[in-house]
DNA sequence: AAACGGATTGGCT
DNA sequence: GCCAATCCGTTTC
């Protein structure tokens, strides 16, 4: 059921973005446990993507965890509030990301809805990714944590989406990249009310 | 040493 | 729809 490490090696960050759709986001903080259905993710295209903190190669104390070894968590502060989760992916050394923008809550709605301060009816609750990693409880502390641990883990619970219902569109809040702010590398599932805005084509 | 600005959100108009 | 919130990595002086 836990993907392995192995799973993350995949050096092909776009097909990795939407196989990612489907799986299950766990979190285990205090032996309260979460989960949602990844509904939305970014691939963000290491060295070569403008879009990427690693672009150009850019090493510090904070990208330094992108160049780790696929299957570890990349957490960082954005705008000073919120927290975004990726995934590390590929081999050490090459920097690809995905990040999780929606999920769909499945597991421990009710502490979902405490961390939230509203119902799990409402889209709002883990829709766009500061908000999905608030609904999971995810801060600074899950920074460069293996996914195959006991706080935080992927799971395949057989969720798959026809290709038809896989939505591909640019990235969200990228403009800064110039031309690279215009490739469809941001991935969701058509009709789910979590996906963020905007979520249609 | 100081200034800048962002892979966003939610509250108010 | 617009704008403030709020921190720290990164750039610039």
């Amino acid at each position: 059921m836990k993907l392995p490490l192995s799973y993350y090696s995949n050096q092909d960050v776009l097909f990795l973005a939407q196989d990612l759709l489907g799986k299950v986001l766990f979190t285990d903080i205090d032996d309260e446990v979460t989960a949602g259905i990844i509904v939305e993710t970014e691939a963000y295209f290491g060295v070569l993507d403008k879009a990427s903190h690693a672009y150009g190669g850019r090493r510090t104390n904070r990208t330094e965890t992108l160049y780790s070894h696929g299957g570890v968590s990349y957490v960082y502060l954005c705008y000073g509030i919120h927290h975004l989760f990726n995934v590390v992916t590929s081999v050490k050394d090459e920097p690809h990301a995905v990040l999780i923008r929606a999920v769909e809550p499945l597991i421990g709605k009710n502490i979902m809805e405490l961390r939230r301060n509203m119902s799990v009816d409402k889209a709002a609750i883990s829709s766009g990714p500061g908000s999905a990693a608030k609904a999971l409880g995810i801060d600074q502390s899950f920074n460069k944590k293996d996914l195959d641990g006991n706080e935080i883990w992927i799971e395949d619970h057989g969720i798959r989406y026809p290709s038809d219902d896989i939505i591909k569109a640019p990235r969200i809040g990228v403009a800064y990249a110039q031309e690279d702010a215009l490739l469809p590398w941001r991935f969701f599932v058509k009709g789910n009310k979590y996906v963020s805005k905007p979520n249609t084509i």
